[in-house]
DNA sequence: GTAATAGTGTCTATGAGACACTATGCG
DNA sequence: CGCATAGTGTCTCATAGACACTATTAC
């Protein structure tokens, strides 16, 4: 057991409880925006979150308050930033690393309908009055992952492989939010970084559309 | 006091020691290049940091440690990155949370002079070996303060207003590391987001050049 | 004068973006 | 056939980057 040069532990010493707090996003397929996804707290909305337990990773937390608070498995959070204003926990002195997820919308569909009471979702640009500092965590969060968006094509896999062009546009113009390029100009923007695969989407209307992957 | 469900405190939990590490950045006047501060620990070199005490930010840490360890006041640290592996450091728990602060040469050449055995600056693309996830950090703050200046002048202001174009110049190819963009290029980049004050450089060879500052 | 640096006029290559046109499926 | 969508050829405009030239100081 390791002692310092005054002969105590770490442990002799106060330390702050750690939470993690996670801004899941998902594009639900009416009415297409980003959303986020907020479990009830307190009578209030918040994001999911819990206290990270000994010998966890902060991803590990995540997860485990994904499956415990909104029914979520096998998700990959990234971290965003730590909240750490000593007096922004009532309860006392907790630090909080925000992390955000971005969930297609099938894996989320189920979970939702399991607890319509508890696990609601709405647009990220109208959510207002969470608790803590959660409203921010959205903000930064939506930001995070829309800049992700305007560099690579759904890096967050919120469309199945293999998809079209046009599925592909839809979903970046929910995620950016009316940002109305031109079908073409998107196309061009793209195409350097995905890579053609045999087959074309059938049963549509009009002219069926050539299937791509991400490269 | 707050209890739980279970009547228990926040403290009755275990929960991890937080540190705070920082990565100093700046640029020496001559073989110009992003060098980090590295300061004497446990015979190796590592980056200047210290445990979260009660009732401190992370940034009042930092600025704590920046004085105890390098002798720098008033700085201004950005937040990057958690390190969470609960094996990371054989003490116990710790999570770390990474920093970056960049220091104008002015400020730090005095202090270095003042413990030349134990403060001590390296370039950041030749730093290895360093205690702990260190390496790891240096490599983000450099890439971190890279991206900021291929977007704005001097946005950490190593340079002192007011500055000529060439002074400008001069840092980012440093921070940057020998991208010889030309200097009529570098000029037209930046114009737009500076501001012209009255007077020009005086007592330097060639034609003396106009005074800018960041707008 | 010469050396050295500051600053500008202008050309070119590249890319974004939009429009208009062609191509190909369905009913 | 008509309609809807996929895909392309091409034009325009803005920008990055470079070269060449002029301007202004010190010596």
């Amino acid at each position: 057991m390791y002692r310092d040069s005054s002969g105590k532990a770490l442990t002799d010493y106060p330390r702050p409880s750690v939470a993690v707090d996670t801004a899941v996003l998902t594009v639900p397929p009416v009415e297409a925006s980003l959303d986020v996804v907020l479990v009830r707290a307190d009578g209030g909305w918040a994001l999911p979150g819990t206290f990270l337990h000994e010998g966890e990773t902060l991803a590990q937390a995540v997860r485990r308050s994904l499956v415990e608070k909104v029914g979520l498995s096998d998700r990959s959070p990234h971290q965003l930033q730590v909240f750490d204003d000593p007096e922004r926990d009532d309860r006392g002195w907790v630090l909080s690393a925000a992390h955000v997820d971005v969930v297609p919308w099938g894996e989320l569909a189920p979970v939702l309908e399991a607890r319509p009471d508890d696990v609601v979702h709405r647009p990220c640009d109208e959510v207002r009055g969470l608790a803590f500092d959660h409203d921010t965590i959205v903000r930064l969060a939506a930001e995070h992952v829309r800049a992700r968006y305007r560099e690579r094509p759904d890096p967050a896999g919120l469309v199945h492989e293999p998809f079209t062009l046009r599925e592909l546009r839809v979903v970046h113009q929910a995620v950016l939010g009316r940002l109305p390029r031109s079908a073409d100009t998107f196309r061009r923007a793209m195409l350097p970084l995905l890579t053609e695969v045999p087959g074309v989407r059938e049963g549509t209307v009009g002219k069926p559309a050539q299937l791509y992957r991400r490269s």
